[in-house]
DNA sequence: CCCCCGCAAGC
DNA sequence: AGCTTGCGGGG
C-alpha cells in the first residue's frame, strides 16, 4: 500500500532509515521497499489505475497534503468535477499525512522552482508507476522552503551612494509591533547531511528568473558581492531567519558590469541565457534561494532554486503602494459632478483612475492628467451615482488604481447625497409632528451642530443651535421641490411654508411675532439661512410674495394663538430661542 | 533617475 | 550630548 506520500515521510523523519546505518546500499533499500509495498497491497483492495490528471484547479499547491474537507476546488481527473475529497481516503482522518508549512502569502506569481514531481491524486500510483515512485521518493533530499515571505512593499531600495546601509527586508506577516524577518527552512529528510549552505542572490520577478543587476546588502553578504551567503547545520536549527538584507540599487549605466560581477559568482540559478536587459524591470526583484547540501560522506548536492515574492522599491511610483491622503470633502450629490480635491501619494498621471465602487456598482471619477498635480494631487469630479432616486445617503468606496497593474489603494468612504432627501414628506411630516410634541420638553437641543455638508445652504453660527432650526434650510428645499409641482396651489405652498419648524420657532415666540413688521422681510441682521430664505422665496415664489404677505397675518395669529393656548412657550432656555431683531431694535 | 539632505529615534 | 542609522522628502 502506498501511503507514503513523500511529504509524510519526510515529515514522519524517521520513516526511512538511511541506508548506510542498516549496512544496505541505496539499491538494496530500494528493492526491500518495494517489495515490502507489492506485499502489502496485494493484501489491501485492489486499486483502480488513477485516473489521468489534467485539471489543475486554484489550491493545487497544498495538494495531497490536506484533508480538511474544502470548499477549494482540488487537483481531479479528467471528467470529474472538483470535489473537496481527502486523497489520502483510506487513512483516518486523524492519521492523514501533516499539512505542509502554509505559505497564505504566497501568490500564484510565486512558485518553489520546477517541483520534483506532483503532489496530486497522482500520488497515488498504479502498482506499475508505485515502483518508479517509490525510488524516487528514497532518493528524495529535503528542500528549502521561504517559510516566511520578505513584505513586498515598504522598502526603498538605496542607491550605494545613499550609505552602507539600505536597511531590512522585513517579513510579509509581521505588524507594526512584531516585526518579522524573511526566513527558508530546510523541510525533509536530513540525516547525514552535514552542512547546508545557502546563497541569496537577487532574479527577476518574471520568468525566466534571470539574475538581477541590484545588490543584496548587509550580514552575511560580503562586502561588494552583492549576495547574501549563510551556512547552517540543519541537525540545530532547520529555520534561518535573515535579519539584514538590504536592496542596494545599481544605476542603470553600470547594470552591466553588475551582470558581469554576478556571472563571474557563477551565480545564475534558472541558466537563463541572460540576454535582453533592456527590459529589465529595476523596480523590483525577488530573493532567489540556492542551497547546497553537504553530505556526511562527502558528497555535494544542490536543491533546486526557490524564490520568494516579489519585493517592490517604495521610491518608485510604478510600482509603489498607492495611498489615498484625504479629499476635501467627503460628500456629495448623487447626481455627480461634484469637484473634489484629493491628496495621495506620488501617482503617475498616466497611470492613475480613481475608482468609485459600491457592490457591482462601478465608476471613474473624472479628470484629466492635467489634473494630478505634482502627483501628489487629483482634481476630479464625482461620477453619478447609479441611482438618481436614491432617498437615504448612499456610502460608497473610492479607491486609486493603478492602469498598468490594476493595484489598488485602500478604499475610502464617499458619500452620495438624495436629490431630494424626502420626495413624499414622510420625514418631515414626521418631524413636524414630533417637534410639536417635543414642545414639552424645553431646551431640546442637538448634541452637535449637523455638519455643514448635511446642510443644503450655508449654515451660521447661531442657527446651528438648534435642532429644529436645521431642519428650516431642508424643509425648505423641499419647497423649493415642491414650488416646481404644477399641481400645488398657493396654499398649500403657504401652508407648507408655515409648517417649517423655523416658522414655528419664530412664531412661537411672543416677543418676536409682536414685533413681526407686516411686510415680514428678515433683515440683513438675522442669520444668512433666513437671507437665503428670502431670496429662495423670491426666486421660487415670485408672483406668490404678495399673497404671502397678506396670508400672513392671518396665518400668523391664527398659528398663534394656537400654539400659545396649547404649550406656553418656555422662556428658561433664550439660548436656544432665535434671536432675531427688528430693524427697530437696531 | 540619482543623489542629497534633514529629521528623529536609538545608542 | 553627540553620534550613527534609518527613513522620507525633495531637487
Amino acid at each position: 500500500m502506498v501511503l507514503k506520500d513523500s511529504s509524510y515521510a519526510m515529515k514522519g523523519g524517521d520513516i526511512y532509515k538511511a541506508p548506510s546505518e542498516r549496512g544496505l546500499t541505496d539499491f538494496d533499500l530500494i528493492q526491500e521497499i518495494i517489495k515490502e509495498d507489492r506485499d502489502r497491497s496485494g493484501a489491501s483492495l485492489p486499486r483502480p489505475p488513477p485516473p489521468p490528471v489534467d485539471l489543475l484547479c486554484t489550491n493545487s499547491e497544498m495538494l495531497g497534503q490536506t484533508c480538511q474537507p474544502s470548499s477549494q476546488p482540488v487537483l481531479v481527473a479528467r471528467g470529474t468535477a472538483c470535489q473537496p475529497t481527502c486523497p489520502f481516503p483510506q487513512l483516518p482522518q486523524s492519521s492523514c499525512p501533516p499539512r505542509e508549512m502554509a505559505h497564505p502569502s504566497r501568490g500564484p506569481s510565486s512558485h518553489a522552482g520546477p517541483s520534483r514531481r506532483g503532489r496530486g491524486s497522482d500520488s497515488i500510483p498504479s502498482q506499475s508507476q508505485g515502483d518508479t515512485e517509490m525510488l524516487e521518493r528514497v532518493l528524495e533530499k529535503p528542500k528549502l522552503v521561504v517559510v516566511e515571505e520578505p513584505k513586498e512593499r515598504g522598502m526603498r531600495f538605496r542607491y550605494e551612494c545613499e550609505g552602507r546601509s539600505a536597511g531590512s527586508i522585513l517579513g510579509a506577516s509581521g505588524t507594526e509591533t512584531n516585526k518579522t524577518q524573511p526566513a527558508i527552512e530546510i523541510q525533509g529528510p536530513i540525516d547525514h547531511i552535514k552542512k547546508v549552505t545557502v546563497t541569496v542572490s537577487l532574479v527577476t520577478k518574471d520568468l525566466p528568473h534571470r539574475p538581477h543587476p541590484h545588490c543584496l546588502v548587509g550580514k552575511d553578504c560580503p562586502n561588494g558581492s552583492g549576495i547574501c551567503l549563510v551556512t547552517m547545520n540543519p541537525h540545530n536549527n532547520r529555520r534561518h531567519s535573515f535579519s539584514n538584507l538590504g536592496i542596494q540599487c545599481v544605476r542603470r549605466k553600470e547594470l552591466d558590469v553588475s551582470l558581469q560581477k554576478r556571472r563571474n559568482q557563477n551565480i545564475d540559478p534558472f541558466k537563463s541565457h541572460s540576454k535582453g536587459i533592456e527590459d529589465m524591470d529595476m523596480n523590483v526583484v525577488r530573493l532567489c534561494f540556492q542551497c547546497e547540501l553537504d553530505w556526511e560522506d562527502g558528497r555535494k548536492d544542490c536543491l533546486s532554486p526557490v524564490v520568494s515574492n516579489p519585493i517592490y522599491d517604495k521610491k518608485a511610483t510604478t510600482t509603489s503602494q498607492l495611498k489615498i491622503s484625504c479629499l476635501n470633502q467627503y460628500r456629495g450629490s448623487c447626481a455627480g459632478k461634484t469637484e473634489i480635491y484629493m491628496l495621495c501619494d506620488k501617482v503617475q498621471k498616466d497611470d492613475i483612475e480613481i475608482l468609485f465602487r459600491r457592490g457591482s456598482w462601478k465608476a471613474n471619477g473624472e479628470f484629466a492628467q492635467t489634473d494630478v498635480h505634482r502627483q501628489i494631487a487629483i482634481v476630479f469630479k464625482t461620477p453619478p451615482y447609479q441611482d438618481q432616486d436614491i432617498t437615504e445617503e448612499v456610502d460608497v468606496n473610492i479607491l486609486l488604481r493603478r492602469l498598468s497593474d490594476q493595484m489598488t489603494s485602500e478604499p475610502i468612504t464617499f458619500t452620495y447625497l438624495p436629490h431630494n432627501p424626502d420626495p413624499y414628506e414622510v420625514k418631515r411630516k414626521r418631524k413636524i409632528k414630533s417637534d410639536i410634541s417635543f414642545r414639552d420638553k424645553p431646551c431640546v437641543t442637538a448634541e452637535r451642530p449637523l455638519p455643514a455638508e448635511q446642510s443644503f445652504f450655508p449654515q451660521t453660527q447661531t442657527m446651528m443651535q438648534d435642532e429644529r432650526l436645521c431642519a428650516a434650510p431642508s424643509a425648505l428645499g423641499e419647497m423649493c421641490y415642491e414650488s416646481q409641482d404644477p399641481n400645488m396651489d398657493t396654499d398649500e405652498i403657504l401652508n407648507s411654508l408655515l409648517e417649517t419648524p423655523v416658522i414655528w420657532e419664530l412664531l412661537s415666540d411672543p416677543t418676536l411675532t409682536s414685533s413681526i413688521p407686516p411686510n415680514f422681510d428678515p433683515g440683513a441682521d438675522i442669520s444668512s439661512s433666513f437671507a437665503n430664505m428670502d431670496v429662495n422665496l423670491n426666486q421660487n415664489f415670485g408672483a406668490y410674495t404678495q399673497d404671502f404677505s397678506h396670508y400672513s397675518d392671518l396665518q400668523f395669529n391664527m398659528l398663534v394663538n394656537e400654539n400659545q393656548t396649547l404649550q406656553p412657550e418656555p422662556q428658561d432656555c433664550p439660548s436656544n430661542m432665535v434671536h432675531v431683531k427688528t430693524e427697530e431694535e437696531l
